[in-house]
DNA sequence: TGGTATTTTGCAATTTTGTTTCATTTTTGA
DNA sequence: TCAAAAATGAAACAAAATTGCAAAATACCA
């Protein structure tokens, strides 16, 4: 992908935090033709600028959520205790996010569950299995204060 | 909302990993026809379980984004105090995520700035120009090795 | 259990949105 | 300055979403 313009940034600003508005809107808002902003956002997905398009769900609706946020630190830094682990953690689907980190813990997990007889399954899986793991400290959340994945565009 | 039935479980299933998909390849995948699937994500929106729809940008193609995991620790618990620090994180459009939780400290933060001048900067705005705030504790990420809100349905 | 009211569904028609074509304009690079 | 490449808008086209309506399924109550 060569260089992003002002207009790629626009609507990128946009469709990070609504990708349902249509693309004769977007190009009204910037100044552009329906066709011009579709080629644009084609492009950006090919490229992987947009990397995925979503709908956010409130699991409020879904049950009692807990979300965790989990630091986990490692007995060692061997790449492939630390790559192993890596992939556990991408492959759970209680695991929305991931963060090697530096510091004195290694990783941040955000975990979400439904119980804590889940969550307690889930450290035995994923944490009690694993040699490599030193220790992990579990923090619960009582409020999801701000939840989502949109940032600032840059300059 | 009513209870959600198996079938919307299914579509909100398939929406928070792809929310270009179809109605009619929905449709086809739960047995249901395209304008049943529309009624359903209609509501699905309208009632708020559908809370938003993105998408996700991949910030690499942007600059180089730096992602920190910050623990806030607060000097006080007074619900005001707490309260206006909710809204400044929630305001502040680095903060992506904002927990507030259990245990030694009260809030954890996942931020993305681009440079470490604008954190800095970041840190005076919401940390020390803040006197309910005791300390925090910054862990960068080096890598981040699952990004997203998905989650597995319940039951 | 039987009957009625309510809700949900599918089909078809309509509307809106996304996509392609193509000639023109703009930008780029030599 | 000029030629090649890229991006654009208008119009035509295709695909998707949305609406109206009658039929089927479900829920409710006597």
């Amino acid at each position: 992908m060569q260089q992003l313009d002002k207009l790629d940034y626009k609507i990128l600003e946009m469709m990070q935090v609504n990708n349902t508005v249509s693309q004769r809107d977007i190009g009204e808002a910037i100044g552009l033709s329906a066709p011009a902003v579709q080629r644009r956002i084609t492009r950006l997905r090919e490229t992987g600028v947009i990397r995925q398009d979503i709908s956010i769900i409130d699991p409020e609706y879904l049950g009692s959520p807990i979300t965790i946020v989990v630091q986990v630190e490692m007995e060692t830094d061997k790449v492939t205790i630390i790559n192993e682990t890596k992939e556990r953690f991408r492959k759970t689907p209680q695991v929305q996010q991931c963060y090697y980190v530096t510091g004195e813990v290694d990783f941040m997990l955000i975990i979400m569950v439904f119980t804590m007889k889940e969550y307690e399954a889930l450290t035995h899986e994923l944490f009690f299995n694993n040699p490599g793991i030193k220790r992990f400290k579990s923090s619960i959340s009582m409020d999801i204060v701000k939840y989502g994945l949109a940032f600032p565009m840059p300059k």
